[in-house]
This record gives structure tokens, C-alpha cells and sequence, in this order.
DNA sequence: GCATTAACAGCCG
DNA sequence: CGGCTGTTAATGC
């Protein structure tokens, strides 16, 4: 994972020498919480294979997922580098490994490597982006463009090199990714088949038409 | 009108 | 069996 990761190019032997060294890799089941709201932050997260996603929820007990987070991608910078406890849930969508870098380590990085710090850069500046695009999108579109554009997201990239084309995840987790309901997305998603975008799986979807997808509402 | 919640049967792993 | 899917009916903005 670390070869496939944008922000080892950078870095001499030594240094990523001793950042394999640093990392710690676990295995979590399905549904399974990767770190909680509240905790101290003492990691940089990256996802080596499976799926998570970052939840915030109510006080009502309503559940918002702000973004889902694919195998190759590194998250959870901003926590780090504010030394702030942890903002929102993560939880794993499937079972899922995820490798934690420790914070000195991390410290480290930023303080010896240009590139890691070029790398930080673009990975805020294209969540930034990804983000305004979210909030200007979510009252403007309709259900069947935002249920596309939540897919899309998982694809982008800067911040994901390397998602396969068939993604494993519930048409109720593409609920609470794109904020409809359960039954809609099903919907959304027989639109999206007929238009040849998505094949529709038991227990997940293949994207078959990318830019396809991205277009829809814009 | 359109989306949401609720409920259910059928299917898959 | 438990989780996921595809539908329908009732309810709400």
C-alpha cells in the first residue's frame, strides 16, 4: 500500500525506512469502529484495504455520513495536525484493514519532507474542493444525481489512486453516503443501470461509465 | 408531486 | 439465520 501511496515518491530510503517501521496495521470486522468521536488523536489513518466511512450523529440519534473512504486513502490529517481529539466516528462499511502512523511520526514527516508536505497540501486542497462541491450540490440536486455523485466521489484521483471499479457497500450505506433514503437509492441506482453508468450487484455495484457519473446534475 | 418511513417477501452468502 | 434487495402502502412536506 505504501508503494501505491502518492506521498512515499518523495521520500528517501531512510525516511520511508523508517515510517514502514512506525506504522501498525489491524484488521477490523464490518460495522466496527475504527476510532470514536472524543478519543485523543494519535494516528494518521490510512485504509489498506476495505471500506470506512466518517460519521457525525445527533444528539437525536439522526447519523450523518460525511464521506465514504476507500482502500489506498489517507485521512484524519486534520485532527492530527490541530491536536484536537477525533471530530467524528470512523467506522468500517466491510471488513476492512486500516494501518495507523503514530503522531511523532507523522510530527517527523512534516517537519523533514517538502514532499509529504506538498502531498498534505494538495490531499486539503482537494477535500476542500470536494467538499464545497457537496454543500453547493446537496440542495440543488436531485436524488437520482446526488446518489451518482456519492458514488463519484470514491473515485477521485488525488485522493483515492487506486478504487477497483466494483465497490462492495449496501444500497443503505449509499443511503446515509448521499443522504436519501434506502428505497430511493434502489431507485436511483435502476436509473443509473438503465443508462448503462452502474451494474447493480447483491451487496454492491460496479461503476462502468466514470465521467458518466460525474456529469449527472452539473 | 415526490421523498420518507414502515413493512414484508424473497434471495443471497 | 442474518443481511440485503426490491416493492408496496401510508404519511409528510
Amino acid at each position: 500500500m505504501l508503494e501505491l501511496s502518492p506521498w512515499t515518491g518523495g521520500l528517501t530510503p531512510e525516511q520511508l525506512a523508517r515510517v514502514r517501521g512506525a506504522i501498525a496495521e489491524r484488521e477490523f470486522p464490518a460495522g466496527a469502529y475504527v476510532c470514536r468521536r472524543g478519543e485523543p488523536t494519535t494516528a494518521w489513518i490510512g485504509v489498506v484495504d476495505g471500506l470506512v466511512k466518517l460519521n457525525a450523529d445527533s444528539a437525536s440519534g439522526k447519523t450523518v455520513t460525511l464521506a465514504g473512504i476507500p482502500a489506498g486513502a489517507w485521512f484524519g490529517e486534520g485532527s492530527v495536525l490541530k491536536r484536537e481529539p477525533r471530530k467524528y466516528d470512523v467506522i468500517t462499511i466491510r471488513e476492512s484493514r486500516i494501518a495507523f502512523m503514530p503522531e511523532p511520526t507523522f510530527r517527523w514527516l512534516l517537519d523533514t519532507s517538502i514532499a509529504f508536505n506538498r502531498f498534505l497540501l494538495m490531499q486539503l486542497n482537494e477535500r476542500l474542493g470536494q467538499f464545497i462541491g457537496m454543500i453547493e450540490h446537496e440542495r440543488l440536486l436531485d436524488p437520482d444525481a446526488r446518489v451518482a455523485r456519492a458514488l463519484a466521489s470514491l473515485y477521485d484521483p488525488h485522493l483515492y489512486p487506486v478504487t477497483e471499479s466494483r465497490i462492495q457497500i449496501s444500497q443503505q450505506e449509499i443511503g446515509y453516503l448521499s443522504g436519501v433514503s434506502r428505497q430511493r437509492v434502489n431507485q436511483a441506482l435502476q436509473v443509473l443501470e438503465r443508462n448503462g453508468m452502474v451494474r447493480v450487484e447483491y451487496g454492491g455495484i460496479t461503476v462502468l461509465d466514470l465521467p458518466g457519473l460525474k456529469r449527472i446534475g452539473s
